[in-house]
DNA sequence: ATAATGATGCAATGCTATTGCAATGTTCAT
DNA sequence: ATGAACATTGCAATAGCATTGCATCATTAT
C-alpha cells in the first residue's frame, strides 16, 4: 500500500518522504477540498509550515490543484487529470456548499468556453459554483 | 453632477453623505474594478476602516459588487445590471490580466450555464478568468 | 432641546499566507 | 566510513487583509 502511495509520490518527481507520505494518503482520503487547517487537523501532531511547504510542493510538481473561489481560505485537492509542472490542467469546476462549507471537485464538468472581447487571451480559468451540495439537498 | 450621483446613492436606500458621494464618484471613474488599497491611494487623506465599511455598505445595498478570484485582495466595481439588496446579478464574467494586475468586468458576457451533478442547486457563480488583457497584449 | 439613530475615526485583533534561519536528515563521491 | 552538498523539517517572526469594539460626531424625529 505504502508502495502505490510513494510510487506516486516518484511518478511526480517528488521526494517520497515520511511526511509527504502521510499527507498524500491523507489527502486520497478525502472527498473533498480541505484546507490547510483541516489538514493540520486531520494529521497528527505535525507543523503547520511543513505541511503548508508540503501542499506547495505538491502543487508545483502536479499532484494538487488549489481552490480559491471566494471562501476566503484556499483549499487543495488531488489532481484528477493528468498535470504536470507546468500546465496544470484546471479544467473542472469547483462548488462550494453554502451550507456544509465544503468544497468539491466535480470531476465530470469541463470550464466552458468563454468568448471574451477582442485582443484579450485567457491562459487559466476559475470557476466556482456556489449553492447546496446534494447531501445538503432535502428534495 | 453632484445631484445625479446623489440621486443614485438614494435610488438604492444609502444616505448620501459627504463621504459616500465622494466614494461613488471615485469607484464611477474606474473602469477596472479596484481593491480597497487602490480606493484609499486614489481619494484624499481618508480612514481606511470607513472606505472599507462604505464599500460594504454600497455591497449590500446592491451598488458594487466585489470579486475574489484567486488575486489574494477583494476588488470592487460598479454593478452594470440592476442589483438590489437580495440578489446580486453576478450574471458577467470577471478577467484578471497577470501582466497588469488589473481586474476586469466583462459586462458583455455571460456566466455559462452548467450542468451539476445530481442534487447539486446552484445559487451563484463566480468565474474569473486570467490571463492578458488588450492592453498589454503585444499582438 | 433632547433622545435616538446613523456615520465616522481610531485602536486593536484575528487569521492566512509567507519568509528566514537553524537543525536535522539524506545522498553521494572519495 | 567521512565529509561536502543538498533537501527537508521545525520554530520564530512578519506582512497584509479583513473585521470588530468603542467613542465621537452628525442628523433626524419628537
Amino acid at each position: 500500500m505504502t508502495k502505490d502511495i510513494e510510487q506516486r509520490l516518484k511518478n511526480k518527481n517528488i521526494n517520497p518522504t515520511a511526511m509527504r507520505l502521510l499527507v498524500l494518503d491523507f489527502l486520497m482520503q478525502q472527498n473533498t477540498a480541505i484546507s490547510l487547517n483541516d489538514l493540520e487537523k486531520g494529521m497528527g501532531p505535525s507543523d503547520r509550515i511543513t505541511l503548508y511547504r508540503t501542499l506547495k510542493t505538491f502543487e508545483e510538481k502536479g499532484l494538487v490543484h488549489h481552490i480559491d473561489g471566494g471562501t476566503g481560505t484556499t483549499k487543495y485537492a488531488l489532481c484528477l487529470e493528468e498535470c504536470d509542472s507546468d500546465h496544470h490542467h484546471d479544467l473542472h469546476v469547483h462548488f462550494y456548499c453554502n451550507n456544509c462549507k465544503e468544497t468539491f471537485c466535480l470531476p465530470n464538468t469541463k470550464n466552458p468556453e468563454i468568448t471574451l472581447p477582442k485582443k484579450f487571451r485567457s491562459e487559466e480559468m476559475n470557476l466556482v459554483i456556489k449553492g447546496v451540495c446534494d447531501l445538503c439537498n432535502p428534495d
